[in-house]
DNA sequence: GCGGATCAC
DNA sequence: TATGGTGATCCGC
């Protein structure tokens, strides 16, 4: 989180701590010999090394960062780099500005008002939960080092070139580290191995952990593969009462783990992890029913058993003799609990994680890395625990606070978390209500005691680097691109969205975004290409007659909602029509977003499945240069060709089309097929007799079915550039042929009828019939939910989380350094009605 | 609603 | 030669 953005300024009273100017290589600057001055002249606070980080402590720290700085200076990032540094400083200036205005008066009304909501957040203190934050010891590294032995003793990394993602505790001593670039880290370190992850393989242990995580707490919080929040009281309250069984597990000594994952003869012992294998036969064991074995005795039994039984000395899983191990049984404290867990976690993935325990998730998370690797740190739940741990807390540890919010509170004299509250009257002046209150909490070691699933999702993107681009036809391509896959994506998780948001960054490192929102919820290929196309276009004129040069290109889509038992106007009809199948009755068929770029399906309408010519006046768009507007009657001489564009694929300007449109109606010109210049992809007509008297524009506001001149329903889309702006296989009509007519032979004339609901009613009125549809839209919706809920409560019981069952790396997360969370319900529509309003 | 910025992993 | 991808939030406009 950030919240510090704008007018934050800084007290002079402070000035002195400040390191408020560009001068040195800013970070934490503990080491003395920091007096230095800026020899290498612009080492800025955003180039220096990161060393927050486990492994990472008494580096040389001057050393490393004249190395990184020699490999960086000059290059387009490094330039960018040092613009937005000038760019914090500025906003530090204006900071120390905003703080010498400050009088003591209103320093003193700064510190009554903090202490007012210090007073208040007081109330909440809760050290009733004990949050246990876990993580894995340099994940993807430690993976790649247990499956290959020979990168065990050397310095590594996992990634590229490009960037790398982890690097093991040797690599660390150089300086490596995540989120440096490969070839920095080899200049650091020439002898690092570099290597390619291998997110299948990351993705299947994560499983493992979190099937493990969901013993101690089934809601447990996942915040990406190797990380995770759990809350540990439910647990704990078990543990009492457990017996000394339940708390017993299986342990492979290291050096069994070690032999166990590497290649050996086919003779050698069971590599299965023994509490999947061999621990469950114990426990069902007659000889291990006794629930009051002391934990002494426990271990004992176990041993003889083993000794003794053949039962358990052949493996089930592999056929092959168990190896050495040791029962352990833990003990009931949260220590012995929380070190189970890691025991368990390591005996089954070969891998060691580090834990914090804590009264919240904030502190539990900064427990986590102090005794990393492979140890765990617990602050115990007294106030005095607390605010002892807090006082001396570099703010630096706390999650959300990065290396922008370090500088500009350093320059107000703030490094630790106690000095939020010593300038807690220039903070209250200086930022916004929420980032005060988050700092207030942070100073109180206040954080989260909730651990929830993430909530619904709110965006997705697809972004994608590359060697620099700049032909338009490229651009457009790799437009494209993003957008099918994008397209893909929320297809298979059933999203739709209405916000469309094109990313750029330019070869010179500036990135920008330019968003549309659009009338409707899609998910179409089509549909998110033109309008992020659009967004694309006007960012090329304006940088024309320069090309547009970039180095970086994505889509996002957000305002989603989920797909799933959406009741579009679609769904609708298509229901509608499956039900009147029988009595010969066909609605129009309105196919927007399922097929948007099928063609006009004409099958079962006039016996033909081609595009009817003649008395249509309709165009294919076929992508090619020839294609023009070839309408007969229609005054389309404002309409010219299509331009040349996107890849030898056709656009068809919409705007000139739609000015043709209005040209034409207002010369009221009422010859033969004159009357409408629909761009649709799909339309039906109603018979003559049977024209309803419809003008229905459902959710989806940009298509709409009405009734023109001929009495011919028609169903238009055009609506905004996005949707209008023809594609290949898109089809221009200006009028609709009488012969493909569907028969509404059983109905009569004047008869509307909901096609959810299927009510009718002689001479509805539109708005009436409007009003009518939307609220059996919602009773449906309502229904949809009910029942999603009574399934879901049905399997709520089930102890596994549903997040077991990741199908991407992509993750969703959630920081408890925010306002309180806003559950999303469900997306009510307009006018809705209560739950009681639709059921009684 | 949009765009820039910050942050986490 | 060469500095990532995804998702979220906040702030100011």
């Amino acid at each position: 989180m950030d919240a510090l953005t704008s007018e934050v300024p800084s007290t002079s009273s402070v000035a002195h701590h400040a390191t408020g100017s560009s001068t040195i290589s800013a970070a934490n600057e503990s080491i003395p010999e920091r007096g230095k001055s800026n020899s290498s002249s612009s080492l800025m606070s955003r180039m220096v090394l990161n060393d927050n980080k486990a492994g990472m402590e008494g580096l040389d720290k001057e050393k490393i960062n004249q190395i990184i700085y020699e490999a960086s200076k000059g290059s387009k990032f490094y330039e960018n780099e040092r613009k937005k540094e000038e760019q914090l400083n500025l906003r530090i200036k204006e900071q120390q500005f905003q703080m010498d205005k400050l009088t003591p008066g209103k320093l003193q009304e700064g510190i009554r008002e903090a202490d007012r909501i210090i007073e208040n957040l007081n109330q909440r203190y809760d050290l009733s939960h004990t949050i246990v934050h876990v993580d894995m010891d340099a994940f993807y590294a430690a993976v790649e080092m247990r499956d290959d032995p020979r990168l065990r003793n050397k310095p590594m990394a996992v990634g590229g070139m490009g960037m790398l993602s982890t690097s093991n505790y040797i690599a660390r001593r150089f300086g490596v580290r995540a989120a440096m670039p490969g070839f920095i880290g080899l200049k650091l370190c020439p002898d690092l191995v570099m290597v390619k992850p291998n997110f299948t393989k990351y993705t299947a242990v994560s499983h493992l952990i979190r099937e493990i995580f969901a013993t101690y707490d089934p809601n447990f919080c996942p915040m990406s593969l190797d990380e995770a929040y759990l809350d540990f009281t439910s647990h704990l309250d078990w543990r009492i009462t457990s017996s000394a069984i339940d708390r017993t597990f299986l342990l492979r000594p290291r050096s069994v783990l070690d032999a166990s994952n590497i290649e050996s003869s086919a003779d050698s012992a069971c590599v299965c992890d023994l509490n999947k294998v061999l621990r469950p036969l114990l426990v069902s064991s007659d000889e291990l029913q006794e629930r009051t074995l002391s934990d002494f005795s426990v271990s004992t039994v176990i041993e003889k058993l083993c000794q003794n039984s053949e039962r358990f000395k052949i493996c089930p899983e592999c056929q092959k003799s168990f190896p050495s191990f040791k029962a352990k049984v833990y003990g009931v404290s949260t220590e012995d609990a929380v070190l189970e867990m890691r025991n368990r976690i390591e005996q089954r993935t070969l891998l060691t994680a580090s834990a914090g325990i804590a009264p919240n998730t904030m502190l539990a998370k900064v427990c986590s890395d102090r005794n990393k690797p492979n140890g765990q740190f617990r602050i115990q739940p007294s106030r005095e625990e607390v605010t002892n741990f807090v006082e001396s807390l570099p703010i630096r540890k706390i999650s959300g606070v990065g290396k922008v919010t370090e500088k500009l509170l350093g320059a107000l004299g703030v490094s630790i978390c106690s000095d939020l509250h010593l300038q807690r009257g220039v903070l209250y002046h200086l930022f916004s209500p929420t980032s005060f209150r988050y700092f207030m909490r942070i100073s109180l070691g206040l954080g989260s005691t909730l651990i929830e699933r993430d909530g619904e999702r709110k965006s997705m993107s697809t972004e994608r680097t590359f060697n620099e681009l700049n032909q338009p036809e490229e651009l457009y391509e790799k437009c494209r691109e993003l957008s099918r896959a994008l397209a893909e994506d929320l297809q298979e998780d059933r999203l739709v969205g209405k916000t469309v948001t094109l990313k750029i960054k330019t070869v010179a490192f500036e990135v920008k975004t330019r968003s549309h929102t659009l009338q409707y919820d899609t998910n179409d290929e089509n549909k998110i290409f033109q309008a992020a196309k659009q967004l694309l276009k006007t960012e090329m004129k304006a940088e024309a007659p320069q090309p547009l040069r970039l180095r970086l290109m994505g889509v996002r889509m957000s305002k989603l909602s989920s797909d799933s038992g959406r009741c579009t106007l679609t769904s609708m009809f298509q229901r509608q029509m499956e039900k009147n199948s029988v009595t010969g009755t066909a609605p129009a068929k309105v196919d927007v977003e399922d097929k948007p770029s099928d063609r006009l399906d004409l099958t079962g309408l006039a016996g033909t499945s081609d595009v009817v010519e003649g008395d249509f006046h309709c165009i294919e768009s076929t992508g090619d240069d020839d294609c023009a507007i070839t309408s007969s009657d229609c005054d389309m001489q404002n309409v010219e060709k299509w331009d040349q564009n996107d890849n030898g694929c056709s656009e068809f300007d919409v705007k000139r089309l739609l000015e043709a449109k209005r040209h034409t109606a207002k010369k009221g010109s009422q010859g033969k097929g004159k009357q409408t210049v629909s761009i649709l992809n799909f339309v039906r007509k109603a018979d003559e007799k049977q024209t309803p008297k419809v003008c229905d524009e459902s959710e989806d506001s940009s298509c709409s079915l009405f009734e023109n001149s001929k009495s011919e329903a028609v169903v238009v889309i055009d609506g905004e550039y996005e949707e209008a702006v023809p594609e290949r296989g898109d089809i221009l009509f200006a009028k609709v042929p009488s012969e493909a007519v569907p028969e509404f032979t059983n109905e009569e004339p004047d008869l509307v009828r909901c096609p959810i609901c299927c009510q009718q009613k002689r001479n509805w009125p539109l708005d009436l019939f409007n009003d009518h549809v939307d609220l059996c839209l919602n009773k449906q919706t309502i229904k949809d939910i009910l029942q999603d809920q009574e399934s879901q409560m049905a399997s709520t019981s089930s102890s596994t989380p549903s997040d077991l069952n990741m199908t991407t790396n992509r993750k969703r997360q959630k920081q408890d350094v925010q306002l309180p969370s806003q559950k999303k319900g469900v997306k009510r529509s307009k006018g809705q009605s209560s739950l009681l309003s639709f059921f009684k």
